[in-house]
DNA sequence: ACCATATTGTATACGGTGTATACATGAGTA
DNA sequence: TACTCATGTATACACCGTATACAATATGGT
């Protein structure tokens, strides 16, 4: 095992158990067992490291992705990838932290890197709407536009349970995020 | 003006334009003319500095709260309200990625300060959700957990959005904002 | 007016951070 | 053997938050 991986291992460590502001450089160094500066011969900068660890783990959590049963009716099949997803965010809050609000460059932009499959776990979902779509269950819309609504509901819920402004344990933030996709589905009106 | 309140307008004014990690006590002082260690008889510390900041902004936010016209139908009370949402968050970015993401104490907890009229700005949302149940507008359903849905939704785009992620001018946003609430209105389904 | 006290400031220092710079060591190759 | 290059170390700089000790100033009671 090489020493940029063994440097990416231990960052990796820390950044999912402890979250991004821990990991720092002497940490790194110490633990791998190398001066400081010897991780500036494999990586440009903290950021740079930071930004490796972070794209790799998630490249590994995009090919274990919908690993849930894609069995089940149409709707099933769409709280399973809800589901997916939040076994990521709860999973690894620091990471998923780090990348959905700490990382500001050089990310997914949306519609145009969205369209060309810049995004799998979102191409998923848009490909999962056009399903419906076109079985008759949703109405013709954007599929981007509908797949966006599902998504960022669900992160913005994930949001605020992080940042510890729902009391409510994980299943029953599950439990939550559920309905709250059953009644975008349904609509609010009457 | 006391030494207080000059501390608390240079940060604020720091917090704002350049957001948390750049107010640093060294700073501060430096410009308002003191020692850094003179700031602590004001603030037991920087966190607790940064906090005092945001949330006396925040308290004058919730002033001119709803500032938009509370004319028109329903729903265009509901999109008017979410652009005054918007007016904060897009106005002062800085400032609101702090109130929620940075700051993980003591904050608001749903359902139950929620329901105890812990965030004016919530409140409102619920309180114009129980008008159109009300008015036979919306169907029947948890008042708290429809808002959430509206809420939620809007911050989830804003997560992207400042994110840098969705690659859309402030206006083609609050468009793109706006059809999402009407979406999740009118639901997905068919 | 005087003095005790509380308030508000300063000076210094400690342990932490990222990283620029200069130098050393060892492996591989001409 | 000698040169090169990859990889490491050592040192130093500029920053950070803040603990501690001391100085100055303002305030209130007699």
């Amino acid at each position: 095992m090489s020493t940029t991986e063994k440097i990416a291992e231990v960052a990796r460590d820390i950044l999912i158990h402890e979250g991004a502001e821990a990991v720092s450089m002497r940490r790194v160094a110490g633990i791998v067992g190398i001066t400081p500066m010897a991780i500036y011969r494999h990586y440009p900068n903290r950021q740079a490291l930071l930004q490796a660890v972070a794209d790799a783990t998630l490249r590994e959590l995009a090919e274990n992705w919908g690993a849930r049963a894609e069995a089940g009716d149409w709707q099933a099949r769409l709280i399973g990838l809800m589901h997916d997803f939040l076994d990521f965010a709860l999973g690894s809050p620091h990471l998923y932290r780090f990348v959905m609000t700490d990382q500001h460059e050089q990310a997914r932009h949306f519609p145009d890197d969205f369209k060309s499959g810049g995004s799998p776990a979102f191409e998923r979902i848009v490909s999962i709407i056009e399903d419906g779509m076109a079985a008759g269950i949703l109405r013709t819309d954007v599929p981007l536009e509908a797949a966006l609504a599902l998504t960022s509901a669900t992160q913005g819920l994930v949001q605020l349970y992080l940042g510890g402004r729902i009391g409510l344990d994980e299943i029953a933030f599950r439990e939550l995020c559920e309905r709250n996709v059953r009644r975008i589905l349904n609509g609010l009106s009457v």
